[in-house]
DNA sequence: CATATATAATTAGCCGGTAAATTATATGGC
DNA sequence: GCCATATAATTTACCGGCTAATTATATATG
């Protein structure tokens, strides 16, 4: 598999430097080049679609939820702030796919619906988009799937952010 | 390991759907959620010193080379465009990092220097970044690392991006 | 009731990435 | 020598993140 060309570089300069340990560097290399390549082909398949990732969180959320969700809402189940829910809203409503409604009881809030064109899309892209992404692992046999789950868990435990509290 | 919200939410609606392969698609967002967490603390790690990645990797390019380089090498070797390399150098620049100087035989072309404060930090944090991050997997034994490798190959392999040509 | 505090959404400004357009300069062929 | 084309760097406009500040509305408390 072919590493990101900054992690090429860097690895390289460490090589250069006599660090110890290239090995664990070039492997986490391997795993970070494997997620941004993943993150880019998931990209290419939305494109087409008008849909980046965010906004494509944004609409299984509001798909799910039949009554419409609030755009506080959407931010903490897609585990973003508010603020970039304004922002992806606002593209949505451009392409049609959402609109705003005012909260009846609330008025602060708004409840966010997925319009008729937004269903159809969501429909058609989430089962595609998923079968895409099981796809990558769908010829791992149970073993190997175990052995890879037990491998990742065992880096992320020696994150800071794992072993914390990690916050948010 | 913890997933990122947003995976959590895309599972639980693939649970909804009853899609197939739950556990490709939890081990997908597994890799995935380890890289993002190795992104946010190595951002973390450099931001104490106004460094983000994209920085961080033209300043350790620029003091391999003691020569200076030019921006468009620099792109090259980073694997981000020139607009991008020059905004990272308009920061570097304003950190009082780097320098722009004039190529004497081409009018068009820059050389790219580090200066004395920028050499400085290069030294201080390239040494403890790729520590940090060999450390993520110092844990690890020769076979488990073959394994972690060859699996992370194999999930490559099934990537578009992979098997194809993939262009730049 | 009045006031303080919390919450909802947006706005503004920053960052780092992109593509496309612009400007300046080299270079090769006629 | 001139013109077409290529290359170097930047600028502009966009996207999707973020934080911090603003505006409007609820809510709780003295």
């Amino acid at each position: 598999m072919e590493l990101e060309q900054k992690y090429l570089a860097l690895l390289q300069e460490a090589w250069r430097r006599q660090l110890p340990d290239l090995e664990s560097l070039r492997l986490c290399f391997q795993a970070l080049s494997l997620a941004s390549a993943i993150d880019r082909d998931c990209a290419t398949m939305l494109a087409p679609h008008g849909l980046s990732e965010g906004r494509f969180v944004l609409l299984f959320l509001l798909d799910a939820a039949n009554e419409g969700l609030a755009p506080n809402t959407l931010a903490e189940k897609a585990g973003v702030t508010r603020a970039t829910v304004t922002g992806l809203l606002d593209g949505l409503e451009r392409e049609l796919l959402i609109e705003r409604r005012a909260d009846t009881n609330d008025r602060r809030a708004l409840r966010i619906r997925l319009t008729h064109k937004g269903k159809q899309l969501t429909q058609k892209v989430f089962d595609q988009h998923s079968r895409w992404i099981a796809g990558l692992f769908g010829n791992f046999s149970a073993p190997e799937r175990a052995q890879l789950a037990a491998l990742l868990d065992k880096a992320a435990a020696n994150l800071p952010s794992a072993s914390r509290g990690s916050a948010k």
